[in-house]
DNA sequence: ATCCCGAGGG
DNA sequence: CCCTCTGGAT
């Protein structure tokens, strides 16, 4: 895509949704950093379904040492790779006891370094969280980054390292959600819903596969 | 490259 | 049945 069909490409997505946000609940950057750790190769709606009683009871890393592993099994069970994830978020709530006085960090090596927790996981909690500018690729980033053309890439970081050159910068802080928000409800995996998507014209699969 | 690993959709 | 879902550690 060029700059100016890139500039279209953003502007039709916000248009579609002036006000993007998380749809993984949460109410503290706590609960939100469970939540993207539990979401790894899951959906948000199955998280969400399994952290709405969690975080009734437990919205602390002190409170979820003291539910401990085998109560938090118990909660998120439903989810797919539960006991290391399990393992994980009390390992997690250790360390940010210890280490953070119970506080999330705001700084990218101190959040990789938590069990758990990679790049992806990190750039969400920054972004979310603390209002950075960063691109979390996940599956559906890097499904649609690759699609259209906007930020080809064999690597989840190659798509990041590209989405932040070519996102203009008015659109970056919000640009997370509407590229997965975009993956998830239009630009789907399997069938994507071409006839409906607001971007059609701007897409290289136009007349290929649509 | 491989393991972890359940729910929901088609 | 098969594929997909806001990955990370080894």
């Amino acid at each position: 895509m060029t700059p100016v069909q890139i500039e279209s490409f953003f502007a039709r997505l916000a248009a579609a949704n002036p006000e993007p946000k998380s749809e993984l609940e949460h109410v503290n950057a706590f609960t939100l950093l469970v939540a993207v750790v539990l979401s790894a190769q899951a959906t948000d709606k199955g998280v969400n379904k399994a952290t709405r009683a969690l975080f009734e009871q437990v919205t602390t890393p002190q409170a979820m040492l003291e539910l401990g592993e085998d109560g938090l099994k118990e909660h998120i069970k439903t989810i797919g790779l539960f006991n290391s994830k399990a393992r994980n978020v009390i390992a997690l709530s250790e360390q940010l006891v210890r280490d953070h006085g119970g506080a999330v960090p705001a700084d990218r090596a101190a959040l990789e370094a938590l069990p758990g927790v990679g790049r992806k996981t990190a750039n969400v909690v920054l972004n979310v969280a603390f209002g950075q500018p960063t691109m979390a690729v996940d599956t559906h980033i890097f499904r649609v980054a690759n699609r259209t053309g906007l930020a080809p890439g064999k690597t989840p970081r190659a798509v990041e390292d590209g989405l932040l050159k070519v996102v203009p910068p008015a659109y970056l802080l919000h640009a997370h959600h509407w590229l997965i928000l975009h993956g998830r409800y239009t630009c789907t995996a399997r069938k994507p819903k071409c006839d409906t998507c607001p971007a059609h014209d701007l897409c290289p699969r136009l007349g290929v596969a649509c």
